[in-house]
DNA sequence: CTATAAATATGACATTTATCACGTTTTAAT
DNA sequence: ATTAAAACGTGATAAATGTCATATTTATAG
């Protein structure tokens, strides 16, 4: 039986500050699921009422636009926690998270969550962290979406996607996004993703090998993308 | 001799949670200060060890890009506070506050603030709340940056400044920005800046008088910004 | 395995937006 | 009041990016 004392989430959160009984409770009340990809584990303007903890797998928070086109906000992956914001906030999922790969994720009720908060100092101030640390993220990125060109803002995902998610044994980019998903994460067209792809390839900064991508050459691809 | 007891920021921010004595141990810590227009009240890299109380005047939070561009990220208005994301993170701040228009603050030591986070449960998830929602904000804003044109971001912006600082006797925004500073907001150059407010005068959706602004309309620019 | 759908790729073109150049108006300092 | 600096405004043009059309490749269901 997993007590939850050896999880990955626990060893990288806010989960950390709980102690011995508390981690127990935490056991006792959480559920775990699975979710393969392309599923949703909430969508926008669903009450959660609790966080989901992400245990393996690669998840999106994202907007569908009016037209159509779906936004990527973050990526998550295993050792992160999901639905703080909206749960602390007492509003329904402002996003949308879906897997981009096979996710097992556990869900937390929200009851659970403030007791912790509410007895543990510790606990809520790293929960308090880690919102401030996505604050100061996504008000980096707005600045890189105003200030940085699409060509710019390709290399830096490119790099980010390197430095987050590690590489495979043949060195290419462990998490596989379709060109849409990347187009949705830099904030651009699918087809001028596609282009500028193809573009880097033929410099010789990346490798494509069907969907594939190598980073061949990180320093230019930094230099680009400052 | 202000005891912070009557203040604007206390009656619309996490300090509302403060009891009696706690209010008292505040307003012997807090140092006042006065700002004029363009005058920083802390910059990008400066390590502030407090939050900022808004009492009087307008603010704005920004960063320099590398062309030299400057990009608001967030305007505070009298009763917000300020710093506190870079304080709770134990970080240096990420971006340079301003004044817009003449400000008067005070400024709380970081001390005293985790003092009330640590024995005051309900301030500290007042306080919780208050990033969670400029969390929100920031997200929200990084897609309409990208799933929107500059025209629809502009009509937004006017109507934001509408509704968040309201209008003189005479119906215009009572803010008074730039056109730098306003394309600063909507994260254009200036001149594009320009050339669309004068459109938008021509349509007769607004009302240009030297720097004064006036919204004619609206709906019609509700449904631009959609 | 085959059929069908989805993803990738690329060209042609339109649109949006930035940049540069310059003149005018407003603001602020002396 | 005068002058310098800053802010505003507009045209011409270039550059970046989006859109549409269409072909090819790859993935997936049955």
């Amino acid at each position: 039986m997993n007590k939850c004392d050896q999880c990955i989430v626990r060893q990288l959160t806010s989960l950390q500050a709980l102690n011995k009984e508390e981690v127990i409770k935490l056991a006792n009340s959480k559920t775990t699921y699975k979710i393969k990809k392309g599923e949703a584990i909430f969508e926008e303007g669903d009450v959660t009422n609790g966080v989901f903890c992400v245990k393996d797998g690669v998840g999106k928070l994202s907007k569908l636009s009016a037209n159509g086109k779906d936004q990527i906000v973050k990526l998550v992956k295993s050792g992160e926690l999901l639905g703080q914001r909206s749960m602390i906030s007492n509003e329904p999922a402002n996003l949308t998270a879906k897997a981009v790969a096979d996710m097992e994720v556990c869900f937390i009720p929200k009851s659970e969550i403030i007791g912790f908060f509410n007895t543990n100092n510790q606990f809520s101030m790293k929960l308090m962290q880690t919102v401030c640390e996505d604050l100061k993220e996504s008000e980096n990125d707005k600045i890189a979406l105003v200030q940085k060109t699409v060509k710019q803002r390709l290399a830096e995902t490119l790099l980010y996607l390197h430095d987050f998610f590690g590489e495979n044994e043949d060195k290419t980019l462990k998490v596989q996004l379709t060109r849409e998903e990347l187009a949705g994460m830099i904030g651009t067209a699918t087809e001028s993703c596609i282009r500028l792809l193809s573009d880097f390839n033929k410099l010789g900064l990346i490798e494509l090998t069907g969907k594939k991508i190598l980073l061949k050459d990180l320093k230019a691809l930094k230099k680009i993308a400052d």
